[in-house]
DNA sequence: CATGCATGGTAGCGACTCGAAACCTTTATT
DNA sequence: AATAAAGGTTTCGAGTCGCTACCATGCATG
C-alpha cells in the first residue's frame, strides 16, 4: 500500500496555508486580504482574455458575486483600474494601476516561496511542476472547471513564424510573452477529441 | 532564466484554491466553512501531542483567537470533543466525536484530489512529495513557524526494537501507527540523510 | 423588429472569518 | 509570595462569501 498520494495532498495542502499565510502578511499594511493580494498578482499573469471578474472568480474559485465586492474594494483603494469592453459592453476589464503595481513591488508577496526553492536542484522542480501540472489537468477534467493554461500546449495555439503567434479561438496575434501568461481559453490539445461548440 | 520555481509556485496556489473550493463543497450541506472541514481533517491525522488549539492554529496559520472561534462552533455542532488535559490544565485537548467522524466519512473531502492523482505514477509522486517537502522545510525554517512533520526524520524518534519506539523529548512510548501521524514537536535530524520508508 | 432568454456584472443579506487586544486561569520563575 | 509566562477565551470591527434578486447588454428566434 503507497500512501504517497495522501502525503502529496498534505503536503500541498500545507503549503497552500503558509501561502494563504504569507499573502496575508504581505497585505496587512495595506489592510488588504490574502485574496486581493491574490487577486493582484493574478492580474500580472493574465492574457487579455482573462483580466475579467469572471476569469478571475473561476481562477480563484469564487463566485462572481463574492468577486463582484473584492473588486469593487481594490477599485476604491486605487489599485486596479476598470474599463469597459470596446465589443461587448457587458464585459469589464482590469488591470493593475500603477500604485498596484507599486505595492505588489514593495511587499513583494511571492519572495518567500522563490528563497524557499533555492536549494532544489531545477531539475527536481520541473519534476514536481510535472506531476503537479498533470494532477492539476485532471482534477481540473474531473471538476469541469476552467483549465487555465498557457498557450504552448493549448490547442488554438497557431504558429505563424519564428516569432509570431495567433490565437485560432479569438484569431489575435499575440506577442513572445503574452503566450506565457494564464488564458482561461485554454483547451488541452487532446489526442483525438470531443470537441466543444 | 528559469522560470520552474515560478510556475510551481503558480501550480500549488491554484491547487491550493482548488482544494479550498473542494472542502467548501464538502461542508456545504453542514454549513461548515473550509477551515472547519480542514480543522476535522487534521484531527484525524495529529498524533497526541499535536491535538491542540495551539498545535492547529500553527498548523492551519492562524491566530488562537480565531481558532478558539472555530472550535466553539464546531463544538456546538457536535463534531468534536474538547477536554482538559491531566499534567497541565491550561491545555484543552480535542477529539473528533462520532459524528465527526461520520461526517467526514460521508462527506469525503479528500476523495476528488484521490481521484486526480490516479494516473501519476508512485515514482514520480514521490519525487514531488520530495521536492516539496524539502520547499516546506526550507520555508518553515526561514520564518520560524513549527516543523509538523512525523517520527521519521525527527531528531527526538528511538526506537526500542522491531516495533516499539519511543518519543525521546516527550519520554513516552509509541505506537507504529503513531509514528506516522502529524507533531507539532518535530525537529529535523541534523546533518544526517533523509530517507523514506 | 419584438420577444425571450442567456450572459457579465452588481446590490443586499446574513452567517462566518480573522487579527488585535484585553482578559482569565494555570503553571513557571524568582 | 510576587511576578511573569503560557494556553485559551472573549470582544470588536472590517471583510469574505454564497445566495438570491436584480440590471444591463447581447444574441437568438420568429
Amino acid at each position: 500500500m503507497d500512501k504517497s498520494p495522501e502525503v502529496l495532498l498534505e503536503l500541498v495542502e500545507r503549503l497552500g496555508n503558509l501561502l494563504r499565510s504569507e499573502f496575508r502578511r504581505a497585505g496587512a499594511d495595506e489592510q488588504l486580504q490574502p485574496v486581493h493580494v491574490q487577486a493582484l498578482v493574478y492580474l500580472t499573469r493574465a492574457n487579455r482574455y482573462s483580466n475579467t471578474p469572471q476569469a478571475m472568480a473561476e481562477y480563484l474559485g469564487l463566485t462572481k458575486g463574492t468577486m463582484s465586492q473584492s473588486l469593487l474594494l481594490l477599485d476604491r483603494r486605487g489599485l486596479i483600474e476598470r474599463y469597459q469592453d470596446d465589443l461587448d459592453r457587458r464585459v469589464v476589464r482590469l488591470r493593475l494601476s500603477t500604485s498596484g503595481e507599486q505595492f505588489l513591488y514593495d511587499a513583494q508577496p511571492q519572495s518567500a516561496w522563490q528563497h524557499a526553492t533555492r536549494n532544489i536542484s531545477p531539475n527536481r522542480i520541473r519534476n514536481a511542476v510535472s506531476a503537479l501540472r498533470e494532477t492539476l489537468t485532471t482534477f481540473q477534467a474531473d471538476n469541469e472547471g476552467q483549465p487555465f493554461g498557457s498557450c504552448s500546449g493549448c490547442r488554438h495555439f497557431e504558429r505563424l513564424s519564428a516569432r509570431a503567434f495567433r490565437c485560432g479561438l479569438m484569431g489575435d496575434r499575440l506577442s513572445g510573452p503574452e503566450t506565457r501568461k494564464i488564458c482561461w481559453l485554454y483547451e488541452e490539445k487532446g489526442g483525438g477529441s470531443d470537441d466543444e461548440e
